[in-house]
Formats: structure tokens, C-alpha cells, sequence
DNA sequence: GAATTAGTTAGCCATATCGCTAAGTGTATT
DNA sequence: AATACACTTAGCGATATGGCTAACTAATTC
């Protein structure tokens, strides 16, 4: 993975990992509660949070046995622009388009 | 892949694969074209290609021996709502934690 | 201090992904 | 008719990914 946006949708492309995102954007929690919903081993499950923690999106603090994970916005946040970003330029495009689209037609009615 | 968003992301986790959508925001192009700026054999291209069309991220029309892509808009749209909805539930928790910490600020005051 | 709980490390296996080359198909172009 | 062009198919190899079990560490709880 070369850059940010790579890691951030390489994360994203799983549905485990999605998942522990959703969960916790209402809210911190622990690994065995993240763990819970989700049928696979422990180890498995902790590769997702490490790949999440990799990439950035995910945080977590060790306090006694207890690791506890937050959500950072940063990653997010910069895929969803470049997302927009993308959709501006090309929506822009099919506007261009529909307007000439528009005097073509006009040009027909003559 | 389960669904379309794991298969949306997957797809947009690759380069080269954003670069082809960045290059056809701007308008559809042959594969040649969107070729001729990535150093990869063609075939290996060509899988790419494969599958940001597998994923409905592009469509294609072969017209004599030249294949023209576009892109499809539905699945950025998706994302980048999905992306919005858990900004959203994250930002309001994140206010609401705020206004809590103003609480326990305020009654530390008293 | 023994047992339980919460997470961690190590290592195995199957499949997917990303790169390549070589050779083939069908459409222009000369 | 021969050549060149624009893909396309087939198949190889290396590495990454996502799953597992077994065994271990460290912190509570009884």
C-alpha cells in the first residue's frame, strides 16, 4: 500500500472491519465487546482491529487487561473528500455534456 | 465480497485503479488511453480495468476494435454516503461528549 | 495463591491479488 | 493481401489476506 487512501479503502473493503467502524462511531469500546458480534477467533478478529489501528483510523489504550478503542476522523474525513472531489469534476462534466447535449437539440429544432 | 461496498472499496484500494477513475472523471477514454500513463504490461492493465467494471464503477462499449470506458456514478454516490452516515453518528456523539464534559466542568465549578 | 478473564504471539493453510510473458482475435490501414 | 493496431485470453509466480488452533502473558477475582 502506497499512501493514505490506499490503506484507508484497503481497510474499508472488509466487512468485519466496516462493522467494528460502525460500532464504533456511537461510541468507544473494548476488544471483547468489538469482538462479539462477529463469529471468528479472537487472534482473527484482533488482525482486523490491527489493520484499522494501522491505517490510522482506529486508536486504542491499554489500561490493565482492558484495551479500549476510539475512532479518529482523519482518514475519513480525507476519503470522503477525495471522493466529492472526484464526483465534482465529474459532475461537472455532465453538465458541460447536457448543455451541449442542449444546443445540439436546439440546433436540431431550426 | 459480500456486497457492494466491500466490493466498492476493494476496488478503490489500488492506485492505479483511482488513477483510472480520477482520469475518466474528466471524461470517457479508450484503454489505451488510460493505459498510456501506467508502466504495466497491458493485460495486467486490462485486469484492472476488469475489475473496476465488475464492481460498476465503469462500463465500457466496444466500437470496432476500440473499447471507450465511462464512469458510472451510483457506487462513488453509496460510499460517499456511507462514509457521510458514520461521520454523522460520530460527529453528534462527539457533541454530545462535549456538552457532558461542559457538565462535569461546570459542576467541578460549584 | 488458584482460577478466570482479556488480550497477545506464533505459526499453519487456503485463496485472492498483482505483476509478468506468450500467443490469439478481430478491425483498420496500406 | 499483408501489416499494424487494439485489445483479449491463457497461464505462470510471488506476495498479501483472512481464516484457524495452540500456547502464552498479565491482570483481576475468589
Amino acid at each position: 500500500m502506497t499512501n493514505q487512501l490506499d490503506s484507508f479503502f484497503g481497510a474499508m473493503a472488509d466487512p468485519t472491519r466496516r462493522a467494528v467502524i460502525e460500532q464504533l462511531a456511537s461510541g468507544p469500546a473494548s476488544v471483547s465487546a468489538l469482538h462479539a458480534p462477529h463469529k471468528m477467533a479472537l487472534p482473527t478478529f484482533m488482525r482486523h482491529l490491527r489493520v484499522l489501528e494501522e491505517t490510522g483510523i482506529v486508536r486504542s489504550i491499554k489500561k490493565g487487561r482492558v484495551r479500549t478503542c476510539h475512532i479518529e476522523a482523519a482518514p475519513l474525513i480525507e476519503a470522503q473528500g477525495w471522493l466529492a472531489w472526484q464526483r465534482e469534476i465529474w459532475e461537472s462534466r455532465l453538465d458541460r455534456l447536457e448543455s451541449l447535449t442542449h444546443d445540439i437539440a436546439r440546433n436540431e429544432e431550426e
